[in-house]
DNA sequence: GTGGTCTAGACCACG
DNA sequence: GTGGTCTAGACCACA
């Protein structure tokens, strides 16, 4: 199921956090939909469950899950509002990618066509699912 | 100058890597201009001299600075060839922004125009410098 | 194991990525084998722990080693894609090398008859191992 | 005449110092010819005159050139013995130069080619000049 | 115990 | 005065 890649320089706990982030934004995992247990989980890719612990409690303080002690972890339902800020993250990093790709050389027609052809898969995606 | 944030995760010297990629990238330092000297910056940011050497022999290897022992840092003008692998990268992480965004709530519409507006502005820099 | 020259003109760093290179081109030490411990390297060659470091952050950044923060330093398996560019240079050097044999007396006999003896020693190691 | 690159990592004298190795080992700068003087190459090359006296000093005492106080540096007339040394050390460098084609995917056929096209030229240097 | 970051402070080569 | 090397020694995150 996941592919954990142990001799990156970035942390086992960082890569989890990154896969279920995925997960979740793409709607694979769904609304309240359980996670993994963290002892399974473990096990399954032999790694330290304190790693998957850190990882799960990584993706509650982001507010990508909730726990319910002595039952789980849970996918967290989107909430429309209240996202300014990390919005405003997101689109200083998308500034940043973009004067980078003009940079190394893209031209700016190249890069539009890219990010229409995303959108559309990712509407579809939405709406198929 | 230059905003560090001691406390961060991101050590210092990968700070100043990125502040300095971003000037370069977007034309605030021209091709074979100066750097500021080491032991300058230093103590300007109140750093350790290292850390600065550090963050400057990083941007070399990343290519965007050469450094000539007994004269100075310089910005390395950009080679347009063979930024394939980069661009790669930067293509994934766009498509990880966009994801991410569309989740958060944005509408692809708004993604597009914000993009756009940057391209133009990106090409009037260019142009203009 | 090492042989360092503290009064080298080439810096301790520099020397310890040349021996490691040396080991992992031939073969000496295989891909995924661990690298010293920084410190019990920096211990046994009584040389400061920051040194070994450089040094190790020179092979990562060459591609010959890569460093697993909180595991170890390990050989990164050759991979055979894409070393135009460096093999030009290696070109360029035995081609001065070769040059400066000459001049010094070597017969292109000898030259020939060297090569072709370091190159079959070569095959006979990469086939046994 | 000569180019230098003011922004390379080495220095400027040892620039100067391979550049005269290379004209005297080819046979360009013959047996007893003279040397740009020091203040001339200098100026020409707009360099400061130590620098230009660095080189040649380094280049005497590696054995290519000779100095005649008061009258100049003249190329000093390849002795065939007493090389033993400076060719273990060339053939040590041309053994690290092949393990490292190899390594980066260079055939046996490729390198012994490389090298038999380079041995056919320098002797037809040799003879024609 | 591992690699990584950072400081303080010394010394060197180059131009 | 420039970048570069090195030491000594402290502290942190990860597994």
């Amino acid at each position: 199921m996941f592919e954990l890649d142990l001799r990156s320089r970035s942390p086992v706990y960082e890569q989890l956090v990154e896969k279920f982030k995925e997960l979740i934004i793409n709607n694979v995992m769904k609304p309240d939909e359980q996670l993994p247990a963290v002892r399974v989980l473990a096990g399954e890719l032999t790694v330290n469950p304190n790693t998957i612990q850190k990882a799960y409690r990584e993706l509650e303080h982001r507010g990508y899950i909730y726990s319910v002690p002595g039952k789980g972890s849970f996918v967290r339902p989107a909430v429309p509002g209240n996202n300014a800020a990390k919005l405003r993250t997101l689109e200083e990093e998308l500034s940043r990618i973009v004067s980078e790709m003009l940079y190394l050389g893209s031209t700016p027609q190249e890069i539009i066509t890219r990010i229409k052809t995303q959108l559309a898969k990712g509407e579809g995606g939405k709406l198929d699912d």
